[in-house]
DNA sequence: GTGAAAGCGCTAACAC
DNA sequence: GTGTTAGCGCTTTCAC
């Protein structure tokens, strides 16, 4: 008799013939319903267990048009910046019973575009992503089709959608204050693209420091580009080869502090000696690292919160968006006061 | 008329309709299958996009009994390593239409086999993992069920399955050969337990080396516990707080080797001149880094073939399993004279 | 408290 | 070539 059914999988039909009951009430009895006699009960559970019956979901999600996925569209699944992130949603999916598509636009907002439709083609019950451009709103189509969306890192353009981010413009502001205090007034940003919301807020917080300070703002000394490693580095090979140099640099994200980082050395100059260096985001530890001041994001906390709202979302459509901001913190290593002289004197 | 399927997405009846067509001839455009007439193609197309209709995903699994996902578990999400794996992934599944879990198994097998039922369940078309341990064969259920497996970067014991690792033994031989010929003989490994495929047999080549070289294998210099950065943290320092110091440490993993770095900064250990280092997995750069020998594994390729593999398996489910080794570049920083005559005599 | 039966949206076998 | 229809495995009325 479970002959067959150890072969091919057995189904909830299968399960209420061993069981002697009908498959409503197997499907009662699976899904925690009440009104049902414990002896039936009983009966099912030692069905499911022998038939080893494994329930199907898609089946499930298609009868109940709420599936038990949510979709993850991160914009550069390689930049270990959103591991964490990845990690957190994935924690509190699994806490909720839910299994993760998980989607790398490779920051292509047709790439972004082409697994939004992916993402509702399956019925998922929600999608958390990092936008890839601010210029691009390519999940009103599915917010429109009642699909939950939450960014994080990330703001989505014009329309209120639940959002996690960290205090981009006062964490970079601190930053370049940072680099101010330490007598510099030559300093240069390498961001991000300012379509992308982050390398904007960034930008801004760089700009608001220097106006502050009374420094004057000079175009010539931004470059920005996509959050990637080769353009960071070509960026700040680039500043570093002009006529008049900086005397710090300001990096707008991970990925770009490596490749910034990448050509200063190539130019063999130190930090904090030859040039001061503040980069959003924290590295990875390494022995005999440069005492860089950095902003670390609280990048669990990113992505625990953004699956948190998505499920309340989830569970109450109805609720008006939250925006949440979660900061940063900045460290800043001690510089020996010869080098901070130093700098005062020479700018 | 076109009113309500703006709101509630469209089905293929709607489509049908709006075509003037049957629901029939609508699936058999869209799934490309001939002997349809132009003029009804078109008009197919056209419903299509003037009702923004997206095929249901769900259904279509339900119905064919073939979904166009796949799983991937990762015995730990957070470590790096493994991101350009999943990249290739996501890569190759994309090209072929196919949408993929994420599955973060944290190396845990509980938690491992928690996810193979949930991807059964989802009826995944294959899956991939990174299997946690070696004495827990977890997935012979899922190969029972029908359902092609992968394994990637560690192997799947008792059964065969398709299977893609990097050289681990002639690597690891050659790395601690590297540490021999600057005339260490007093080589501690920190290696992931040897329940992990890789830690085994990283294992073993350490050992190959060392028997060649007829140096005596010595178990208190070898440290073992899982690939995290903690573990490898305090396997090292507890190392090199022993009375008998190792002149060189091999590392089997890149969490690993952070940890051993951090324990021997900590130390206040200069590396190669106080004490080498060998390292499986390559760290991601920074300036100033201690010169380390390090195998460098061939990680996109890794997800790569084992994508290829998979797809191939679901297109012919009898084809005999194979393995692929695709081995790593190992890399020999110059170490100047002066230091490893220094190592000569002193040990 | 339990079972019978409808139907989620799609594919494919079968008629014509 | 095209349409009609059964049914994938499940949930959920609706009877009893």
């Amino acid at each position: 008799m479970a002959k067959r059914s150890d072969i091919k999988n057995a189904n909830i039909k299968d399960v209420a013939k061993y069981a002697g009951v009908s498959i409503a009430t197997v499907s009662r009895v699976l899904g925690g319903k009440p009104h049902v006699r414990n002896e039936l009960k009983d009966r099912v559970y030692k069905a499911v267990q022998t038939l080893n019956y494994n329930p199907n979901r898609v089946a499930r999600s298609l009868r109940s048009q709420t599936s038990s996925v949510i979709g993850l569209i991160i914009s550069d699944i390689q930049n270990s910046f959103f591991n964490p992130v990845v990690r957190a949603i994935e924690d509190i999916a699994l806490e909720n019973g839910y299994a993760v598509f998980l989607c790398n636009s490779d920051e292509d907002t047709e790439k972004e575009l082409l697994y939004l439709n992916l993402l509702k083609s399956e019925k998922v019950a929600g999608v958390i992503l990092t936008p890839a451009r601010e210029n691009a709103n390519s999940c009103s189509n599915l917010i429109a089709a009642g699909i939950p969306v939450v960014a994080v890192d990330r703001r989505v353009p014009d329309i209120e959608v639940d959002t996690v981010l960290t205090n981009n413009i006062p964490a970079s502001q601190q930053l370049v204050n940072e680099l101010i205090s330490r007598g510099h007034k030559r300093i240069s940003a390498v961001l991000s693209d300012i379509t992308i919301t982050t390398g904007r807020e960034r930008f801004e917080g760089y700009k608001l420091a220097l106006a502050e300070a009374g420094i004057d703002f000079r175009q010539d000394l931004v470059r920005s580009g996509l959050p990637k490693e080769e353009d960071g580095y070509l960026s700040t090979l680039d500043l570093l080869e002009a006529k008049q140099k900086p005397s710090a640099i300001f990096t707008g994200n991970k990925l770009i502090s490596l490749g910034a980082l990448r050509a200063i050395y190539e130019k063999k100059l130190k930090i904090p000696e030859d040039i001061a260096f503040a980069s959003f985001d924290a590295l990875d530890w390494m022995p005999n690292m440069p005492e860089i001041i950095f902003a670390e994001q609280p990048t669990y906390a990113l992505g625990e919160q953004a699956a948190k709202l998505l499920f309340d979302r989830i569970k109450d459509p109805k609720r008006k968006p939250k925006v949440h901001i979660i900061p940063s913190t900045i460290h800043t290593p001690q510089i020996d006061k010869k080098t901070r002289i130093a700098h005062k004197r020479g700018l």
